[in-house]
DNA sequence: AGCACGCCGACT
DNA sequence: GTCGGCGTGCTC
């Protein structure tokens, strides 16, 4: 008997096995429908083989499509998904397949965002990008696989190589994948980026519309569109002949994707997939992840190196200051903020927070006001002028600014530390002739904003740009010529083992802001530990020194890249029900686990320990051995049984630790 | 995730 | 008496 293995897009580890009718066509990668429990679905073949059932098999009912919807290739690509992730087989699959793709047959025309033709780049290239050119573009044309991590101090232009290689591509027949950080928030600015490639580009993002999405998607699996510039998920789109990915900002966190799963990591599934295809990936940094210098010493990475900022471009000067008392902004910075200003020129001044100020605190008994349905401590935020409310920063629940402590009655409640708001309006005090405009997660909410926004300061509108790491970003402000970091160790203080990397790498990626055309840059960072490895190595703009630094330290406390973590979250409504079956499978993982070398902290209330009204226990598992070890922990882990009142989410390689 | 089944509270 | 709450269990 013909015997089908279908996946459904539900939580369940397991395909589902099924009786195919002699004569029906399906094979793997085949949507099918059937009865599904109780009800009908639309289910994805995994296999279909030959054997004779241990239960009564239902039938499939009929195939949705006349031919398979995935690839062997993204089939695959689904399954190694499941493995590595831990994430259910039909929540991979889901995940490889558009929304309500109705049918395989929709018409073959496809019109991309018609590029308008720029002309071809003829400034001279340094030496950097015409080795990098030379040898990456090498193993393209003989068709060589390969997967590079292009090292390139910031304005060493490897965004000239990307657009290079990925003409030469096009040229030649094949698709090109590439992706960038945050392309929903920077989306709008892309139009340019792809018109100097000068083919039809696909933006692929998480707000496009169904018909868009799957018009895209088809395009994408018929070969029609040579170009797709992406988010993450662009990662795991049909190709049918890709030659090239480009990931820009590898170490950016937004690839990979948390909350849902599949947990993947866009870089690793990039590599994966290109690899499969025998073409080349090239990941692209001017601060690359300790993950992938480690790749590089494995020899998984070949390492281009890109020492040299073009044309003028010097590196800027970059002086340490301690934080004022009392205030956000040190007179020395104030002072250069007004140099600027009589030079109008521009300046950007970073704050790691978005809102006026942090905690609200009793000063008396140290009552926080806490978010009813996250636990978290609100932030106070400025409504409008001189009003404040609370707002929580998970879940945006708003709410009005106590007048007096409602534990205690105490009157004076304190904010400490200083956002955004609270930057801008001791600048606009500061420097009352500035034109100040802020930029954030609270700007950007309202649609188009951000495109004005950018496009105002860019102009030179606004002289002082103030906002959290969006700032960092790849944007081009040529007349910037001063940075300052408010308070450049904020991150320091996260009890998060990658606090020092992410530090490290937003002061290099902000201070290249700075001076970019003809005009020197200078940055300022406010800290307390100027002698901490990550401002230092910042200050001194030695990313090597500190890649080896941290990576010695790493080793030493058995943190990745030395060892694989996977982050296990409980959640339930009853709190003791979620406590008790987080304790009795870590009792038992550690049983297991601590003998084969490995190490299970925990369990305890996740640090966010409520979200919509359940409970949250976490736990981490280090694999010490990822390569051998991390399937057999996954596998250990879907097998485990749990309370029907409790859920286990199963985070690999987890960024969010919280 | 759905969806059914089952066992307790306030309605016509 | 039964409509409906959501805890528990199952889906080839």
């Amino acid at each position: 008997m013909r015997i089908a293995e279908v996946a459904f897009p539900v939580p369940l580890h397991t395909g589902f096995d099924y009786f195919v009718r002699p004569g029906l066509a399906v094979g793997p990668g085949w949507r099918v429908r059937a009865e599904f429990g109780p009800r009908r679905a639309v289910g994805t073949v995994l296999r279909v083989y030959e054997g004779e059932p241990k239960m009564k098999l239902k039938p499939i009912e009929y195939a949705l499509d006349r031919g398979p919807a995935l690839s062997e290739e993204l089939l695959d690509c689904a399954l190694w998904l499941s493995r590595r992730y831990g994430a259910p087989v039909g929540e991979c699959v889901r995940a490889v397949l558009p929304a309500r793709l109705r049918s395989l047959d929709e018409p073959a025309e496809f019109a991309a965002a018609a590029a308008a033709p720029v002309p071809g780049a003829s400034w001279q290239l340094t030496p950097g990008q015409v080795r990098a050119l030379e040898l990456i573009r090498g193993r393209v044309s003989e068709r060589r696989p390969g997967a590079f991590l292009l090292y390139g101090v910031p304005a060493s232009g490897k965004t000239e190589v990307y657009l290079r290689l990925i003409r030469q591509v096009v040229g030649e027949g094949g698709q090109a994948l590439f992706i960038v950080p945050e392309i929903s928030l920077t989306g709008p600015f892309f139009g340019e980026f792809a018109a100097s490639l000068n083919v039809p580009v696909v933006l692929w993002h998480s707000r496009l519309g169904d018909a868009e999405r799957r018009r895209s998607w088809l395009a994408v699996r018929r070969g029609l569109v040579k170009v797709v510039v992406g988010a993450r998920s662009a990662a795991l789109l049909p190709f049918s002949s890709l030659r090239l990915s480009v990931v820009d900002e590898e170490q950016d966190e937004s690839f990979k994707q948390e909350g849902q799963a599949p947990n993947y990591h866009a870089r690793d599934v990039v590599l994966r997939r290109t690899k499969a295809f025998g073409a080349v990936a090239v990941l692209g940094s001017a601060t690359p992840s300790l993950e992938s210098w480690v790749a590089v010493r494995r020899g998984e990475l070949e390492l281009v190196n890109m020492p040299e900022r073009v044309s003028a471009a010097r590196r800027p000067a970059i002086t340490l200051l301690a934080p004022p008392a009392g205030r956000c902004v040190a007179p020395e910075l104030a002072e250069k903020l007004r140099q600027r200003l009589e030079r109008r020129e521009q300046s950007i001044v970073l704050v790691n927070r978005r809102g006026h100020s942090t905690v609200l605190m009793c000063f008396k008994c140290g009552w926080v006001d806490r978010c009813a349905s996250c636990g978290v401590a609100k932030i106070q935020h400025e409504a409008g002028p001189g009003a404040f409310e609370l707002r929580c920063h998970h879940c945006e629940a708003r709410s009005p600014l106590p007048e007096r402590c409602p534990k205690c009655a105490n009157p004076v409640l304190r904010a400490m530390g200083a956002g955004t708001q609270k930057v801008v309006s001791e600048l606009k005090k500061l420097l009352p002739a500035a034109r100040i405009l802020r930029m954030d997660r609270d700007t950007l909410s309202r649609r188009e904003q951000d495109r004005q926004l950018y496009e105002s300061f860019r102009a030179g509108r606004a002289d002082i740009l103030v906002g959290t790491k969006l700032v960092a970003k790849s944007f081009h402000f040529p007349e910037v010529t001063l940075v300052g970091v408010v308070d450049a160790d904020a991150m320091l203080h996260m009890p998060d083992f990658r606090a020092s990397e992410r530090t490290m790498q937003l002061l290099v990626q902000v201070a290249g802001r700075s001076g970019r055309a003809d005009k020197p840059g200078e940055v300022v960072l406010q800290t307390l530990h100027p002698e901490h490895l990550a401002v230092r190595s910042a200050a001194a703009g030695d990313y090597g020194a500190f890649v080896d630094a941290e990576l010695g330290l790493r080793r030493e406390l058995g943190y990745p890249p030395f060892c694989a973590l996977v982050r296990l979250l409980w959640s339930g409504k009853n709190e003791d029900a979620v406590a008790a079956a987080a304790a009795s499978e870590c009792g038992r993982l550690r049983e297991a686990l601590t003998p084969c070398g490995h190490e299970v902290v925990g369990p305890a209330p996740a640090v966010l320990p409520k979200e919509g009204g359940r409970f949250r226990y976490h736990a981490l598992v280090k694999v010490s051995d990822p390569e051998a070890a991390l399937d057999g922990v996954l596998a250990r882990l879907r097998g485990a049984a749990l309370p029907a009142s409790v859920r286990l989410r199963i985070n690999v390689d987890p960024y969010d630790l919280f």
